[in-house]
RNA sequence: GGCCCCGUCGUCUAGGUAGGUCCAGGACACAGGGUUUUCAACCCUGCAACACGGGUUCAAAUCCCGUCGGGGUCACCA
């Protein structure tokens, strides 16, 4: 499997026979132990990072550790490359892990260990059903309003009836069994949850395929690594109850839970992987920092309790509290997410900025030069203001084309050279003559033009306005005189005559 | 549909554990104005919420009940 991402990291390869022993969790309880435990199926949406962020933190804060963790044993359902994806972007955000990336793929031997214990202690059963009989069974407790329970046989299959119906062709499964009491999920967000005997049933552990179930190996791997802590989406609240009794049946002890509000669209549906617009990697294509993106995100469903609200990743490390994790669901409002970004950019330091920059064109496709950083760093000057790195090449893209090779925007020209006369055309005529004698500096090019408008008595507007359209085709630009000192004096001529020779 | 969770401005939220200091504060958005050489940024002002109905209490956004609304979950997916 080739990790390269994941390779940089010493713990990688850990398997079971490496370092965790059957049944022994390794971590003293005392230490904090969090972990993300995301499947490569698709790539890092908002929601997952809120959970990578918030598991991240409750670690860091404690002086804990945090792992990350691959779970991969839905074989039909991983992406290639998911998993460097997600990795790639946690690291851009800034998290770091003290152990991992785990691959649950390499520890299927620790999980059918456990699954085998499981049987011997009675505590799991074999069951043969095909996926069109559950269908049934399933549409008719819908029918009769009712949740729908697996049938637990009576006498329960034996390993002799699990090898008969193997060799018959039937699919085999193993379930647990779950208790007849109800079960008390003690959540640090949303508080005592009951879930009654009746809500429970006996739920697949171990799939046709050999390779366990989600709810198996993330116990499983829970209770070896040491994890203590579980942050997660909402969205397993109700299904907690199995880990409670899977760990019940194991023999490990139970964690603390701490599970999420949900983040939804706009629109107030939950947010879906499969929704590009919400990537990680998007954002950061699209010319967002992360530093805005994680201050964006922690507010999702946290407030220090105050009306602060700008925080960094450090920042974060000594004011994040679990109890100050909120209970309702959240969506995600771009507008502030551009507002944060906005600030963020406004604030950062100005290496800081080139390096995000330049990772920006990387990714894009734009007429800006990346290789030249003296230039790019007069480029994010001028263009002071801008709410995401995508306003750059909107801005001053035009100012890196070919001299022949943008549009005029014919309103543009009607308004500004055309109009009374064709007085725009007029001013930038005897601008051209003032403008070839001057040295390219900025104060002398300043000095050039004010001498201008007050000889003619004319306004900086009245002026300026037909230079941007003669250099860029547009009304938009940065500041006259640094549109015209990135462009330079030979450029800045070409385009002006370019311009006098349109039709008036 | 069964079960679970949630419900303060359009959005993110403070306040609710210890009811009065909240005719509800901040931020984003929006509207108007200002600055200006265009755009963006920036500055000022404004608009705007305790879902509804019952209780408890001298007093409820804060406590209780009901209703309504929203979300989640019911897989050999995680």
């Amino acid at each position: 499997m080739a990790l390269t991402a994941v390779a940089r990291h010493p713990n990688i390869y850990l398997t079971s026979s490496s370092f965790y022993t059957f049944g022994t969790p390794v971590t003293p309880s005392s230490t904090i132990k969090t972990r993300f435990p995301p499947s490569p199926t698709g790539t890092l949406h908002v929601g997952g990072a809120r959970t990578a962020l918030f598991s991240w933190l409750v670690a860091r804060r404690a002086g804990g550790h945090f792992i990350l963790r691959i779970e991969d044993t839905d074989q039909a359902r991983n992406v290639p490359g998911g998993a460097e994806a997600i990795i790639r972007d946690l690291k851009w955000l800034g998290l770091d892990w003290d152990e991992g990336p785990y691959l649950q793929s390499q520890r299927l031997d620790i999980y059918a260990k456990h699954i085998q214990k499981l049987l011997d202690a009675g505590h799991a059963y074999y069951a043969f059903e095909t996926a069109e009989e559950l269908d049934v069974l399933r549409k008719q407790a819908q029918e009769a309003k009712q949740a729908f329970r697996y049938p637990r046989p009576d006498p329960l299959p034996t390993a002799a009836d699990a090898d008969r119906a193997r060799s018959a062709g039937k699919p085999v499964v193993v379930r647990l069994k779950c208790p007849s009491q109800a079960v008390t999920v003690e959540d640090e967000v949303f508080g005592e949850v009951q879930v009654a005997a009746d809500q429970m049933d006996d739920f697949v552990i171990c799939k046709a395929n050999g390779y366990p179930t989600y709810h198996l190996a993330n116990v499983v791997d829970d209770a070896l690594m040491g994890i203590n802590f579980i942050l997660r989406g909402q969205e397993f609240l109700g299904q907690t109850w199995r880990h409670i009794v899977l760990r019940q049946a194991l023999g490990y002890p139970q964690p603390r839970y701490a599970h999420l509000p949900l983040i939804l669209d706009m629109q107030g549906k939950k947010l879906s992987k499969r929704d590009a617009d919400v990537d990680v990697h998007s954002f950061r294509r699209a010319g967002f920092l992360p530093e805005a993106l994680v201050n964006f995100i922690v507010l999702l469903g946290w407030s220090p309790g105050d009306n602060r609200e700008k925080f960094s990743l450090a920042q974060l490390r000594e004011v994040f509290d679990v109890a100050d994790i909120g209970k309702s669901n959240a969506r995600f409002d771009l507008e502030k997410l551009r507002a944060f970004n906005t600030d963020a950019c406004a604030d950062a330091a100005p290496d800081r900025l080139l390096t995000a920059f330049k990772d920006y064109l990387s990714l894009n496709d734009t007429p800006i030069p990346a290789d030249d950083d003296n230039l790019l760093a007069q480029v994010l000057e001028v263009c002071k203001g801008f709410r995401t790195f995508a306003d750059i090449p909107a801005k001053v893209g035009v100012l890196f084309q070919a001299d022949a090779d943008f549009e005029y925007d014919t309103k543009a020209v009607k308004k500004v050279l055309r109009k009374n006369d064709a007085a725009g055309f007029a001013v930038l005529a005897q601008l051209r003559e003032v403008l070839s004698k001057c040295d390219w500096q900025h104060e002398i090019l300043e000095a050039c033009i004010n001498d201008y408008c007050r000889t003619k008595e004319l306004s900086m507007g009245q002026v300026a306005q037909p230079i941007r359209v003669a250099v860029t085709g547009r009304t938009v630009s940065p500041q006259i005189i640094d549109t015209l000192m990135i462009l330079g004096h030979d450029k800045t001529l070409a385009r002006i005559d370019r311009c006098l020779d349109l039709p008036r």
